[in-house]
DNA sequence: CATTCACCTGACAACGTTGTCCAGGCTCTA
DNA sequence: TAGAGCCTGGACAACGTTGTCAGGTGAATG
């Protein structure tokens, strides 16, 4: 036989996993070391009420000789309550979702939560699964930016008491609290500033038509022709995806087709940047409006409608910690105005 | 006396919160309404083997019809895992964040780990408080862009066993893992590319003294002056906060000082944004080279010194998991290549 | 037919915290 | 000096889950 027992396998008792946080001290272990009971201990760390100062002294010298620190876990467990709110986005690296989400992360600081966010890459299953691993980690509040359209799997979640609110998309076959820039408008008055400097062929170059926002916009679009009596040539709108490629493909399709555009309307900042791009290689000048500001579009004279992804973000979070707050209506449905900022580009006359 | 006894206050049967989650099912209501055992529930959910598939369809028609989520909370506290890291950044609405943190996302989500991420402001408490929350969550591991120069605080997370990994600037007062961009040798290179064009009176403008590559960023300057034995000038630094008010007066400062820069070396996005600004309301034409890509630099012909922020996020996940997967080596330094990105703006000659 | 064995299933404790309740010591008043 | 009332501190259960272990059933084997 080998050697002695070197594994003392007591059955009685039974062994939890092999580290649990590299054995970190807990209240138990605080209120040995100070030589007081374990709720004394859970009062000290909540400041609360009912503790001598000496005794609450030597409790706090534990705390920093042994390095405790409350398990959220357990408070969470126990108290029912997680202090974090969920944020479903489409891309971080896309600075409009990126200052959406940091305008978020504020409110939710003011309130005390913690905000975790998580990209779904506009794909619909990404963003369930997503959402769902929130609510698993039962956060108080979902703030969604739909990549899917329809939403239902978050009925049971919003019925178990999750507050939950849809941004800059509305939800899809659901009723929920939603908070949007008005794409319909913004598009149509993008449109009409183009016509009202002379053009007739105006193209249209938009996200895929799942999107509601691209949607909206392609409506915004045609009203805005219609408005002026003007027909649309259906080789003048391209809805699909931001890839560059496609954008690209679009764009030089406009141009040399038989009715060549003049303008072109951009349906978002990624849009806006490729189209910026193959436009500055054509001889011909030709105008553009964009959706979405975009950093520099200043300098490069980019006209664009504006929307405030801050204040997306940030109507969004007091909307959802209103319904934190037990404030009970029916669900809402803001729509953000946008803003014209002529910088040139489109006031670019026809040619 | 008012009514009957409404409230039917039941000293034995201590109370819990009024509401918890909303009253959601539990793995026990599942398995009542089953007709199974509490681990079978477990087991179902968990997808163990040792379930038969009658019995298992039966549990699973139970989670559907009651809506039940497995809480996560309860998993976490008796796991010990949470199967979630930390990053703490500077500022999530910058895109230099935003892509470097969706890319330590995507390398979360390919180990099943969700990434909970908060702004510091760069305010050194801030990143305190903001780190020491998600400890207290129990992440598995840390990332964290520091903006103090002191991170003594995190010493007994560490120990306890929270793997850390510092990047894009190095950690304080600690020995850690480090992934960081060559500030000094990008710097050096940027101002060796401008002095290879002639100029001679060439201006830096940077962070503020206590951000690291701030530091190293214009000892890369000084070292590419002294490299051609070329005298710095006082007046010719700057260093301070990246607000637009203060890079703009030390840039017409610079410029209309008694020895005028022909050239500029901007310390990062930020600056090298507003120092475009300036320069294009100038008669006068100045090189510029700034450090970090900025999105549609292409067009305005900016001069870089790009950095790979998507890289720097994934090798500091990398390195992060290759911690929590057991792997025990001394703290690593990593120091990721830049890259001369010239676009005209560098090439422009002294004036 | 008895016995073994494999396989399923469920009872129970434990994770670390907080809410409830009670005990004991103290002060203050009659 | 006794009684009432207040303040501090601690024992205990419970939150919802998972690991351990034992019981129970049915098939396969001797």
């Amino acid at each position: 036989m080998a050697d002695t027992d070197r594994s003392p396998f007591t059955p009685g008792r039974p062994r939890g996993p092999e580290l649990r946080y590299g054995n970190r001290p807990t209240m138990k272990d605080v209120a040995a070391r100070a030589g007081v009971g374990l709720k004394t201990v859970s009062r000290v760390v909540n400041s609360e009420p009912g503790v001598t100062p000496d005794t609450e002294r030597r409790v706090q010298e534990a705390i920093e000789s042994l390095g405790f620190r409350r398990n959220d876990s357990a408070r969470v467990l126990r108290k029912g309550r997680t202090a974090s709110i969920g944020l479903v986005l489409e891309d971080l690296a896309d600075p409009f979702y990126g200052a959406l989400s940091r305008a978020v992360e504020e409110v939710a600081r003011a309130h005390g939560t913690l905000l975790i966010n998580g990209s779904s890459a506009e794909d619909p299953d990404r963003e369930q699964e997503l959402a769902l691993a929130l609510c698993a980690r039962r956060v108080d509040g979902l703030i969604v930016i739909p990549a899917g359209d329809d939403h239902r799997y978050l009925e049971p979640e919003i019925r178990a008491g999750i507050a939950t609110v849809f941004v800059d998309r509305p939800a899809g076959r659901i009723d929920a609290d939603t908070v949007l820039s008005d794409s319909f408008g913004g598009a149509r008055a993008g449109v009409a500033h183009l016509i009202a400097h002379g053009h007739r062929r105006i193209g249209f170059i938009g996200d895929r038509p799942r999107i509601h926002t691209a949607v909206e916009r392609l409506r915004g679009y045609r009203t805005a022709m219609a408005d002026e009596g003007l027909a649309v040539s259906d080789s003048w709108v391209s809805l699909g995806t931001t890839a560059p490629e496609r954008v690209r493909a679009a764009m030089l399709e406009m141009l040399t087709g038989p009715e060549p555009v003049t303008a072109v309307f951009a349906g978002n900042n990624r849009v806006t940047v490729t189209v910026v791009r193959v436009l500055a290689e054509q001889p011909r000048r030709v105008a553009l409006v964009g959706f979405d500001d975009i950093e520099l579009a200043d300098l490069l004279g980019i006209t664009v409608i504006a929307q405030d992804s801050a204040a997306l973000g940030r109507t969004a979070a007091e909307q959802l910690f209103r319904r934190l707050d037990g404030v009970e209506e029916k669900p809402v449905r803001v729509a953000l105005r946008t803003m014209l900022i002529p910088r040139g580009s489109g006031e670019i006359p026809p040619s």
